[in-house]
DNA sequence: GTAAACATGTAACAGGTTACATGATTGT
DNA sequence: ACAATCATGTAACCTGTTACATGTTTAC
């Protein structure tokens, strides 16, 4: 349910179109929450037939620009202040490690070097937006920072154990 | 397509029935991949259509024991080692940080608070995990340490994180 | 003129969740 | 006798992915 509370975040700091709202995902959101084309008009539609948003101006090309009701602001602050997080996460990252013992050590170390270097590029991806983006005064400026930051630790603790954890292994 | 790798990798250490892969999925499996009774009954009935494991043996009450086949272990092996995982990782808790900024500071920051309190109740129900198994010497125990280790330095980073975080916002 | 970008919609399928449904065996 | 546990199966529904389908506007 999280992709209509996606949607309802971005439309409460500006009005924009399903096509706006795409490139978005493609770029600031891809890391956090993907979403395709198909997904996000299909979930366009359903808010709007729930009216937590609203067709706010038509443009050129069949543009329809959203802006977020009143309903859709309740449901947004609903979701992020009462609706507990999920607690786990699956990651067929980690259920691969419990699995290793049925390859030879040198396949095991060389699934957690593989790892490392993708902690490390990640990482580095990162940093590299980091340094890119002007960080104003805002408050998308001070929340995009810090869950960039958050990006930043888990890349480095996973390439830390995926280190640790190779050696261990024999 | 995971799930399918999970019986698997379960099914390659001893053979099981859906019962018995059900009872692993709640414990050990529960925080890495979680599965529900109906998803764990289907996907074996499709494993065995596939030819990637078979009926070894018949129990009381219907029970049926699974073991993976050759076939089943080639799969395995491939998903391991030729499988890319997966990039990136959908995280709701993350989501919810663009956002915050629609609520107060206050707010802000007792969601923040909410999320170091639950890394450090993780943390510590792993610790006690970690304390209350005797790990042998076993393949599955220097793994399984692994994966573990891999959640107590997860937990530890997110609680620092969040710490962090909580002191930027104003 | 035509390629790129803008813009939306829908159908088919795969994976996951909830709920319903049923029955056998074991331990007390 | 009865409850707990063992044991499996399936239907309805929701979310997400891939692919198909269509048409407009802008820039060169």
């Amino acid at each position: 349910m999280s992709l209509r509370h996606a949607l309802l975040g971005l439309l409460s700091d500006r009005r924009a179109s399903g096509y706006d709202l795409l490139k978005t995902f493609e770029t600031s959101l891809a890391n956090v929450w993907p979403a395709n084309q198909s997904q996000i008009y299909t979930e366009l539609t359903k808010l709007a037939g729930a009216g937590l948003i609203a067709v706010a101006a038509e443009g050129p090309r069949g543009r329809k620009e959203y802006e977020i009701t009143d309903e859709g602001m309740a449901e947004l602050r609903h979701w992020l202040t009462e609706v507990p997080p999920q607690r786990v996460i699956r990651s067929d990252v980690l259920l691969r490690v419990f699995f290793l013992g049925v390859l030879s050590p040198e396949q095991a170390r060389a699934y957690l070097a593989d790892l490392t270097d993708l902690s490390r590029a990640g990482h580095e991806q990162l940093q590299r937006l980091a340094d890119s983006v002007d960080w104003d005064e805002g408050n998308l400026s001070v929340y995009g920072r810090i869950a960039l930051e958050y990006g930043l630790r888990f890349n480095a603790m996973r390439r830390e154990w995926a280190e640790w954890a190779a050696e261990q292994i024999r």
